[in-house]
DNA sequence: AAGACGTGGAG
DNA sequence: TCTCCAAGTCT
């Protein structure tokens, strides 16, 4: 690895940094403005960090504020139904962070006296929490000079540094970097900052560098390439798979499934059904095809998933241990999206016979 | 240490 | 339509 000599100006980096910030910080339900006297609350920042993990500042507003308002802190959290947490968390994906959310706010609760610890390396053993989340928290709700390093974080100074090796090779020194220019003042909002100004300016695509506070010390910029950094290596085609779920029906409810702790939408409110592999096999025995189907396409995999009647009084749906839903109240089961579409496009074919 | 793990919005 | 990807973590 290469390590440049230290810039002169290098302090001047979150100088000028912090001065956008102060400026331009964007208002967000859980953040602390600059210059406020108030102190951020480390359950919000928490939740908050748990819940942007891979997912937009715009998707995570609205479950925030449900979350904050039903579990005020980190207790209340602790001490609530898996299942209602889980529910209220179906449509944001990941659904391992739910789990872990749980999890990590039991462990607060029992091991830290419903008190987060305010290091990064207490916060880093706790369930969910890694190497950025313990870093932001630590930065962001205590003032801790850790180095927080994401994708803007990762974007902003590969491009500042004109560091060319591809990632994830380059994450080495891309966090040396990161780690020189942040500051003992201010953590929180540098940290902050830099995220800020990778979603808004320093963009994926098309940066906007004649408007970025840090165009003059950016060495991407004065080279000509700092739209193309950092290198990625090619993504891996999305196979399709196909599978059925199966639409049972009784005096208005529909049978529900809970699926299995782990693995894909593990721990979920499910349609019940079969495996998804690369070719459907034929409807299974005492099921009725619709002919309806959903397309919906996963992080590693597209799926299309048709949907089958199966009578209520079958010997199949007998052995199916689930839960009867009002269907008017689908609504308030927390399917994650992929039963949500199904169900739509169920309805949306029109009400049918019961069996 | 790659691959598993959701979803919706932007270009 | 299609590709990319967003405040990553876990195994």
């Amino acid at each position: 690895m290469t390590v440049e000599q230290p810039d002169p100006k290098r302090g001047d980096i979150a100088v000028r940094l912090l001065d956008w910030y102060d400026g331009s910080a964007r208002a967000l339900p859980w953040r602390v403005l600059p210059g406020s006297a108030k102190r951020g609350d480390p359950y919000r920042i928490w939740l908050s960090e748990i819940m942007l993990q891979q997912t937009t500042v715009a998707a995570v507003i609205p479950y925030f504020g449900k979350f904050t308002a039903r579990w005020p802190d980190v207790v209340a959290l602790a001490e609530a139904d898996e299942g209602e947490v889980m529910a209220a968390w179906a449509g944001l994906g990941y659904y391992a962070r739910a789990r872990n959310l749980i999890a990590c706010a039991r462990r607060v609760r029992d091991e830290h006296g419903g008190v987060f610890p305010d290091s990064e390396a207490a916060l880093r053993n706790l369930p969910g929490i890694g190497d950025y989340t313990a870093a932001a928290i630590a930065a962001i709700a205590f003032d801790r000079p850790a180095t927080v390093v994401d994708a803007n974080v990762e974007r902003v100074v590969a491009r500042l540094f004109a560091i060319r090796e591809t990632l994830p090779q380059g994450k080495r020194a891309i966090r040396a970097a990161a780690a020189s220019i942040t500051p003992e003042r201010r953590p929180g909002d540098f940290a902050q900052a830099m995220m800020d100004l990778g979603s808004r300016i320093c963009t994926p695509r098309n940066p906007d560098c004649p408007t970025c506070p840090l165009a003059e010390h950016c060495a991407g910029h004065r080279l000509g390439i700092a739209a193309a950094l950092p290198a990625k290596p090619a993504r891996r085609p999305r196979p399709q798979r196909r599978g059925w779920a199966y639409w049972v029906e009784r005096d208005g409810a529909i049978l529900l499934v809970r699926r299995p702790g782990k693995g894909m939408l593990g721990g979920m409110r499910a349609l019940p059904g079969g495996a998804w592999d690369d070719e459907l096999g034929p409807a299974p025995v005492e099921t009725d095809p619709t002919g309806i189907a959903v397309q919906h396409v996963f992080t590693h995999f597209a799926l299309e998933l048709h949907l089958a009647r199966l009578p209520a009084q079958s010997r199949l749906a007998g052995e199916l241990a689930g839960e009867w839903w009002p269907i008017e109240s689908l609504d308030g089961a927390g399917l994650p999206t992929l039963y949500a579409k199904a169900a739509r496009a169920i309805a949306a074919a029109g009400p049918m016979e019961g069996s």
